[in-house]
DNA sequence: ACCTGAACACCGTTCAAGT
DNA sequence: ACCTGAACACCGTTCAAGT
C-alpha cells in the first residue's frame, strides 16, 4: 500500500485472507517452511512498533531496530524500502488492529451512534495501546488529501459513509459529519495521549520538561497556581464521552433537518 | 526557559520588556553596537522558523541552518543549546507571535464569547502562517502536564482561566471549558494544516503520496469515489467557524447552569 | 534466498584553537 | 567575544560479496 516497491511478499491489500482476522496482521506470515529466525514483514513492523512503545519514537533507527530483531540494519531493507516507509508500516499496522478489534464490528445493525460509538472508542484503545505510536498515525501524510488521520483508511472512511447514508444521512450531511468526527477523535486523542506521555514516563525528555517546571517563574500565574490540583486532574476519559455524546447530538440534528432531501421528500 | 544553558543573553523570561511588544520577539536584539552580520537568538530562531515553513521539518539540520546563517554549524551553539531547544525555541517564538497580535488583545471586555472567539482566530492565523511548524507547536511536550499544546503558553492559560472565572464560570467549569477548547483548536488546526501541506505543496512527500494514491484499488470503495467531490471541498474555514460556535454554545449551558456556585447561591 | 561488510554522505555535538 | 577545524559517534542507504 506504501509503494511500488520490488520486495517479496507485499500482498499489502487489506483484504488478503489473513488481514482480516488476526489483532495485529497487516501481511501474512512467512511460509510455514521457512523457520523460527525466518525475518518477515509482519515481523519488522511487530518490532518497530514494540520499540517505539518501548524507546519512543526518535530512538528507533535502522540500525537499532535491526540489533533487536539479531540482524544487521542492511537486512531489513529486504522487507522495508527505508526508514519513512517502515513508519508508513507501523501506522498502518497499528490502524488495522481495529479491523480484528470484535468490539467495533460487532453487530453491525444496533444504528449509526452505536457504530461511531465503537469505532471511537476502538481508535481510543489503539491510541490509548500506543501513545508513542499515536503522533505518527495523525502526523503521516495519509493516502489521500480526504482521507483524514485518525480514521486513515479508505475502508474505514466507506464504511462511515455507508453507515451514515444507509441511516439517512443526504451526501453532504455525511460527508460534514466525517470531517466533524475526524477532527473530534484527532483533537482529544491527541491531547490524552501526549498528557499521558507528560504524566508518566521517565523515558523521553524527562529533563526538558522537569527543566522548565523548575525554572518557571509561577508567581505571574495565581489562578494557573490556585487551580493546579483541578487543571491536574485526569478526566479525559469522562471528557471523551461527552464530547463524543455531544458530537453524536449534533449529528441527530443534522439528520433531522437534512434526511436524504434528493426524493421521497414528498412521499411520507 | 527550556534549560539550564550558560549561553550569553538567555533571557528568555517572557516578562523581559523586549518580549512584550514585538509581534516576533522572543529575546532581546543583539547589543546596538554589534554590527549586521552579528549572529542573535532572536535571528536564529527566526531563520529557523523560514527554513521550516520553505523546506520542512525534516530538511531542518543544524549544518544546513548554519549555513543559510552563513556560518558553520558549530556557531549556533553559542545561541542555542542543541537542535532539540532549537525546535523548543521555535515553538516558543510562533506562539509569541499571539502576543504581538492586536486582533486578539484587542477591546478586552466584550464577554468571554468574544475573547475565545478572538483567541481561536488567533491560533488558527498562526497555524495557517506556519503550517509546517504547527504540528510541532501540537507535538512538542508543554511546561507542566496541564498546560496543553495548542495554547502552549501559562501566560494564556492564565488569562484564559481569569477571563471566564470573571464572567462567571465556577473554577470547575472555567477548567472544563479549557480542556474543551483546547482539544478542539487542536483537533480542527491540526487537521487543517495536513490537509493543506497535501494538497498543495510539491514539497515533502509528493512521491509518497502519489505513490499511494495511484497504486491504492478504488473500485472496493465505491461510496468514497461518488463522494470524492464533496469529500475533497475544503471547508476547513467554514467548519471552524461553525464547530467554534457550538463550543461557545455548550460553555454557555455551561455557564448558565454552573454558575458560581460557591456564595451567592441564595443571596439573589 | 537471505544476510553481511565496507563504504559514502550526512548527522549532532565537543573541544581546542584561531582571530 | 565569537567563530572555525578537526574529530567522534552515530545516522540512512548502496552495493558487491558471502553463504
Amino acid at each position: 500500500m506504501t509503494g511500488p516497491d520490488q520486495t517479496p511478499d507485499d500482498g499489502t491489500d487489506p483484504d488478503s485472507p489473513e488481514g482480516r482476522g488476526g489483532a495485529a496482521g497487516v501481511l501474512p506470515a512467512a511460509r510455514p517452511g521457512s523457520g523460527r529466525s525466518g525475518l518477515d514483514r509482519r515481523r519488522v513492523l511487530g518490532a518497530a512498533i514494540e520499540f517505539i512503545d518501548e524507546e519512543g519514537l526518535d530512538a528507533l533507527t535502522m540500525r537499532r531496530l535491526g540489533s533487536r530483531l539479531g540482524v544487521e540494519a542492511m537486512a531489513l531493507y529486504r522487507y522495508v524500502p527505508g526508514r519513512e516507509q517502515l513508519l508508513d508500516g507501523v501506522v498502518e499496522s497499528v490502524i488495522d488492529e481495529l479491523y480484528g478489534d470484535p468490539d467495533v464490528h460487532l453487530a453491525a445493525s444496533h444504528g449509526w451512534q452505536d457504530y461511531l460509538q465503537r469505532l471511537a472508542h476502538g481508535v481510543r484503545r489503539i491510541a490509548l495501546a500506543h501513545p508513542e505510536v499515536f503522533p505518527l498515525v495523525a502526523t503521516r501524510p495519509p493516502a489521500a488529501p480526504w482521507v483524514r488521520p485518525p480514521l486513515r483508511s479508505l475502508r474505514w472512511v466507506e464504511s462511515f459513509l455507508d453507515t451514515l447514508i444507509d441511516s439517512g444521512f443526504s451526501e453532504e450531511s455525511a460527508v460534514a459529519a466525517y470531517r466533524a468526527y475526524s477532527s473530534f477523535l484527532l483533537g482529544h486523542l491527541l491531547l490524552e495521549v501526549s498528557q499521558k506521555g507528560v504524566s508518566i514516563s521517565p523515558r523521553d525528555q524527562p529533563e526538558g520538561v522537569r527543566q522548565a517546571a523548575a525554572t518557571t517563574d509561577l508567581s505571574e500565574y495565581p489562578t494557573v497556581v490556585r487551580l493546579e490540583s483541578l487543571l491536574s486532574l485526569d478526566e479525559s476519559a469522562a471528557e471523551f464521552e461527552e464530547a463524543l455524546e455531544n458530537l453524536l447530538e449534533r449529528l441527530e440534528v443534522v439528520l433531522r433537518e437534512g434526511r436524504t432531501p434528493q426524493r421521497g421528500d414528498a412521499g411520507s
